[in-house]
DNA sequence: AATATAAAGTTTACTAAGTAAACTAATTGA
DNA sequence: TCAATTAGTTTACTTAGTAAACTTTATATT
């Protein structure tokens, strides 16, 4: 089978179509003309784009722009009440929710602790009773719920729609696109944690669409999510990324995943865990496997402690440095550092940027923007532009009118 | 700029245009009905695209297909005539040129030595001729060149179509494809060569159109072509793939970039050089940075070389270490080791595998086909491929109707 | 040998979704 | 007040598909 197959008459239109939604996402309130002008279409085509994606509810006509010589445009935008997204992020010691509108205005924002050591019966069983919360709060207001995304850090098949295999937890195959697509009578999606945090900085952050980005996610794991060329790279099996386990010290450390030396060895929440302890710094070991320990280690950086700060520098040159290569492999725009361990990371951005650029060859980082630190909700973003995209992409034009 | 903007009904017919066409290359003689199957068109449709391709002398009508029931199909194919298509590979010590026709059949093949200390006007001197030679043989066939492709081993700056940067040969800045698209009147295409050996692999090798490929080439320097979901990894400036200048060795060799311990420090031509001098193997050191040692070595290897396969087996590791990462990053279906080194690897094949598939997780690589060694031309063929593509992605149907 | 069956390619009528250009509507500014 | 300007709609047209009937040319069967 080659690369693309046949095209029709059918599709020119429904290509148009996630066009014109795609610049009322990226740029909100835009009247037909506009959207005509920056599509190259006519406003002729756009009227009839646009009456068809009314009808179908998924935009709305809201206030007329002024302010100029001439007639006013009428500003359209998505519609919120078109329907619910939500997003579901299962993290190694928590379960977050996001609730928004079709316009990707927040509804509801939750998160619960579970235990990190549990089995997925029952993390699962919380995650269906937050999603049952959701679900009930968009009815309550008269929004249909579109879709369901469920983020979580190991390796994912997204056709299965299942789990394959959590490095940290140990899951295997499990379960869930059919069962919760049973349950909830809506699409279900799942992605990897770190390849929904690259969506949503690629879908919601400060370049939006920015074509080339690699984006770390960095916590009690260790991936990437790499665009290129404006395409999420995914690989064979969906399973790209997993630079967590790439091998990066001589003698490192044994790895969970029975290898010697992986990069997350070196920087993941473990390796901080470890080189706090052996720096003598003070804080509840108590409990490893989770991530409540960070939130005192926080305390301290924003205190300025020089000996965590010593610690961090040293992780911060070991991100750098893994980053370089993935900068000469990838040659990217931007880099972004996101994952609960960027929020202490970001104390020593200048470390990891010194030791990025030190081991890039120069012409690759002409210029290169690095961000270390993100509002923490990447992976969730990520999974309401998953719903976002999918419903984009399949407006089903005619079929839902009056809906 | 959104990622794609507005279709229209020109592009449909392009599209198709290019797919019927693509079949072609894939298989080469079908019928209007084999295609339209194979697309899903309707036999109308296909007849009609079929007609313009036909008025453009791109495609030509061959034989009948019988054998069948029914009336036999008239089979189609790329016509030869349509034109001739030139590709130069500029190596470290030698040019290398190949000819073919438009249904992609080699008319001429040639190779010239070049110094490697040698000025770019010097080497480019010789290119010239090799190409006005390749010119005349072509318009003596009565073809008419359709574009030359250019590919070298160092930084290429696709749009200006200058190599801009060459860390072996130092160039900096080399205009090539105005110069020479004035000097020729055909359009010139300059790659890197990493780039032109994985869309050579990938367009003729032995899965064509494979979605997810690694091609590494492998010689004086080191760099890998990819291919994710179909498309090759090109990256902002279009410098991705410099796999060769990242850390590799903790205490290695300082690198020709000024860094220590990069891959190709372990694994390039020098590393070979390096180690075979210090296992006292006796071959010709009086030309290190050509090639024609590498005759030499490939000679004893042929001849099951305890010593030197044992410093090949070394390489291999190494080679393996390397690829696992990039196995790990990109998740592939297919590995292709390519490039002059490529040769002697080869029989070190199974250390390779080993040494990757140690280091990657067992989830990712459920199959991975690794190939260890190609035709040597995988570059002059992607070149090749690369003038092909364009022309074919843009037909000018209707334009050159009677050309 | 005559006829049925099968498949390839063409023709015809139709349809969807664009475009261009004229038209109507609603503002600002001289 | 009225010209200029811009937004949105309407109308006539074009392109490139589809479906289905038709023609052509083969093989298979009686």
């Amino acid at each position: 089978m080659p690369s693309q197959q046949k095209f029709d008459r059918g599709d020119i239109r429904r290509l148009n179509a996630v066009s014109v939604l795609n610049q009322l996402r990226l740029k909100g309130a835009l009247s037909r003309a506009n959207i005509a002008f920056e599509l190259g279409l006519t406003r002729a085509t756009v009227s009839n784009i646009i009456a068809n994606l009314i009808d179908a509810s998924m935009v709305s006509e809201t206030e007329y722009d002024s302010g100029r010589a001439g007639r006013p445009g009428l500003l359209l935008n998505l519609n919120p009440a078109f329907g619910a997204m939500i997003a579901v992020d299962i993290d190694i010691d928590s379960i977050s929710i996001l609730l928004t509108d079709f316009g990707q205005e927040v509804l509801y924002r939750a998160q619960n602790p579970i235990d990190s050591e549990g089995s997925s019966e029952a993390t699962l069983a919380i995650a269906v009773s937050m999603v049952e919360k959701a679900i009930q709060l968009s009815e309550s207001k008269g929004l249909q719920c579109l879709g369901i995304c469920v983020t979580w850090a190991g390796l994912v098949d997204r056709e299965e729609g299942q789990l394959a295999f959590g490095p940290t937890t140990g899951w295997q195959r499990v379960a869930l696109k059919t069962t919760w697509e049973k349950r909830f009578e809506v699409s279900v999606y799942v992605e990897n944690e770190a390849h929904a945090g690259a969506i949503g900085v690629h879908h919601f952050g400060e370049r939006p669409g920015v074509r080339n980005l690699i984006y770390l996610s960095l916590g009690g794991g260790l991936a990437a999510g790499v665009f290129v060329d404006g395409v999420l790279l995914r690989g064979k099996l969906g399973f790209a990324g997993q630079v967590g386990h790439t091998s990066f010290a001589d003698n490192g450390v044994v790895c969970s995943c029975g290898k010697q030396g992986c990069w997350v060895t070196e920087i993941g929440a473990a390796a901080l865990f470890r080189k706090l302890s052996e720096a003598g710094v003070d804080f509840p070991t108590n409990n490893a496997s989770g991530n409540g320990w960070i939130d005192c280690v926080l305390n301290k950086v924003e205190l300025g402690d020089e000996v965590v700060l010593g610690v961090l520098s040293e992780i911060g040159a070991s991100v750098g440095a893994g980053l370089a290569r993935l900068v000469q492999t990838f040659n990217p725009s931007m880099v972004v550092v996101g994952g609960r361990l960027s929020e202490l990371l970001k104390y020593v951005e200048p470390v990891i940027r010194e030791a990025t650029l030190n081991d890039t060859l120069a012409y690759m980082t002409d210029p290169l923007e690095l961000i270390v630190g993100t509002s923490g909700d990447d992976a969730l973003r990520g999974g309401i532009a998953t719903v976002f995209d999918s419903v984009m992409k399949n407006p089903k034009i005619g079929e839902m009118a009056g809906n």
